[in-house]
DNA sequence: TTGACATGCAGCTAAATTGCTGCATAATGA
DNA sequence: TCATTATGCAGCAATTTAGCTGCATGTCAA
């Protein structure tokens, strides 16, 4: 659990999640690309991001193909929203798109 | 969008945040009541969880009311779960829940 | 008014984290 | 075989963070 908190807490780890959410699968040269960091930097974090399961690779020969894991974001809705207040909550957030404040990070 | 995060990657912040989820508007001893924690730690903690909007805060005299916020947690489930990896995500959870594995932290 | 209580604010130290450089390993293809 | 490419691992400097102590502020109640 704690693994999780930690992986979201730094935006260049949020930064890769959106990159694997928009394309599955990519190799570590591919999620760097137009990046402003070293490869190095990216395999310590993509490693910090598959410890706490947010990421799941799998080996082809000499690539390592990246997949984002739904579920562990799905656990945290679960710990601090119940039935209700989530209702509400989505209500709002609908709400707000419907008035085009959607101005992310 | 930062601070949302940053916000939740401290066991302490989140055990203050499962304490308010239990029991909305408390004050800040009644808070770290049982805790292994200074009152000073507390505060900044909370700060921080103010800063973030998960908490919000009232004034009544001199005690100072504390809030669970649900909209932040509901954010996040929009930003990397779309409509089928987050029902799929879901049932594996219930799934989990089903077979007693909840070892939550 | 005055003592007790709820809270805020400043500053310190120890520990963790980020991004970097440099080098090693392994697979692919000509 | 051998150069190229994809990736891993170790270590370093700068920044951030957590929890603490000490003191200040403001409210309540006798």
């Amino acid at each position: 659990m704690d693994a999780i908190f930690k992986a979201l807490a730094d935006p260049t780890r949020r930064k890769l999640l959106d990159r694997l959410f928009r394309k599955q699968g990519q190799t570590l040269t591919e999620l760097i690309d137009g990046l402003d960091m070293r490869r190095q930097s990216a395999t310590k974090h993509l490693a910090v991001l598959e410890e706490a399961q947010l990421v799941t690779c799998q080996w082809h020969g000499r690539e390592k193909l990246h997949y984002l894991n739904p579920v562990p974001i799905a656990e945290i809705n679960r710990r601090w929203l119940d039935k209700f207040s989530g209702d509400r909550a989505a209500a709002i957030l609908n709400l707000r798109d419907a008035l085009q404040e959607n101005d992310n990070e």
